[in-house]
DNA sequence: CGCGAGCTTGACGTTGTTCAACTAGAGTGG
DNA sequence: CCACTCTAGTTGAACAACGTCAAGCTCGCG
């Protein structure tokens, strides 16, 4: 955000280590096609089913990708943390969207052209290979997720979610969430109300305090073991 | 496997497009550095949390992908047919395996030194840049495989599960399955008791029949429509 | 002929969803 | 300043979908 608006690429890449392989002159290359957008908190960054266009690295606020299904829920396959850029798996194929991305907070991005990305690519095999890296660990995760619906119920699940916002998203022991309980049960992958059941049980269990979007992590390992063994 | 045992990569580059942007110094490099093993069925190739050594392209026989989730049911994720090489996350962050691989049939594989292949890949863009656009696909099927475990129910999952076996896996209709009854729970996301329920159903509503392990889908649309509408 | 592994079926229990009602707080207009 | 509405959050009761468990079946093989 203010590295991107002011201090340009060069400053962004000491954020994300993707950009640590670019020379100076592929930096700039970048750094020229770059155009900063700002986003109102449920606006919409692209569209699953959209072509894609653009190369997007979120530079403040926090971003959602989920899946829609028809009349379904949504599901929130992924959160969006500065300075981190969207995992946008249909360029190399399709060219089209496989999810939808919108804003949860207040949210700035550079959007920078595929076709300069890839360029870049190709010439710079180290950046080639750290964008391997880059989607290698993406695909562990959705892995690991896939997993964990399969075999944890609710209870696991909704620790798993906790534990990943405390120590991913908000990085920090109290927090306050920016996200719905809606949006909470659609990265959950259950519905809203049995969310808000596991988390009662939770309060009454010392394991958290919820008051409103405020949030506390009272037994962390407590949360943990609920969360390995389902 | 024939390809593989008696042509060498040269023929295996014919089937497998990854390979075709491969100079043929690259690929002889990739042939000297290659070994073919068979297994029996139900052998295991590579083992879920090991140390990752080799990069395997399954040459002949049925591979599944799956992980292991102590004493729940296994996850299959993947289904490896020839010639088609199997995506290993780890290679390029904690070299360790996130699932484990095993033999369905009698099979052949290629095994490359990791080394080997990321040598090439980095002196190769095109190869690196065919990589990405693997991975990116295989990410695309985990997002829908994710997804539809959220909000399918089992009737869609096991007509989605029906519907790949004959499509991309065995290619035909009717077909002989190689895989147990578990197996196709396991790659369903449910128990062998549901699988086979749903199957009887399948069979009274004449969209299929099933004789022991010889498959046969009636109604294609019928099946597509449930598959699809969950 | 008998054994065992995989397959099939039925009865039952648990889990989580659905639906509906109720509450609290924020924004709006008289 | 007070209804009014609208949305998000919360709770309870009823229900459906799956999983679990246990028993019986089939078929290949010694």
């Amino acid at each position: 955000m203010i590295n991107c608006l002011h201090g340009g690429c060069l400053v962004c890449r000491e954020r994300n280590e993707v950009f640590n392989s670019l020379t100076g002159d592929e930096l700039a290359t970048i750094d020229t096609n770059r155009t900063n957008i700002r986003y109102k908190p449920g606006e919409i960054i692209f569209k699953q089913g959209a072509p894609c266009y653009n190369f997007y690295c979120v530079t403040s606020g926090l971003v959602k990708l989920f899946i829609e299904n028809g009349n379904h829920h949504n599901l929130i396959i992924d959160l969006v943390t500065p300075v981190e850029y969207i995992f946008i798996p249909g360029i190399f194929n399709d060219q089209k969207h496989h999810f939808t991305a919108a804003a949860c907070e207040e949210t700035t991005a550079c959007l920078i052209d595929i076709h300069v990305m890839t360029d870049v690519m190709r010439k710079n095999p180290d950046f080639a290979m750290e964008y391997i890296k880059k989607i290698s660990r993406q695909s562990i995760g959705m892995l690991e997720k896939m997993s964990g619906y399969n075999h944890k119920q609710v209870f696991g699940r909704v620790a798993e979610t906790l534990f990943f916002l405390s120590k991913e998203i908000y990085k920090k022991n109290p927090f306050t969430l920016s996200l719905s309980r809606q949006e909470l049960a659609d990265m959950t992958g259950i519905t809203k109300e049995s969310f808000i059941r596991v988390l009662k049980k939770f309060k009454e269990d010392q394991i958290i305090t919820m008051e409103g979007n405020h949030c506390e992590i009272l037994n962390f390992q407590m949360l943990e073991m609920i969360s390995k063994n389902g």
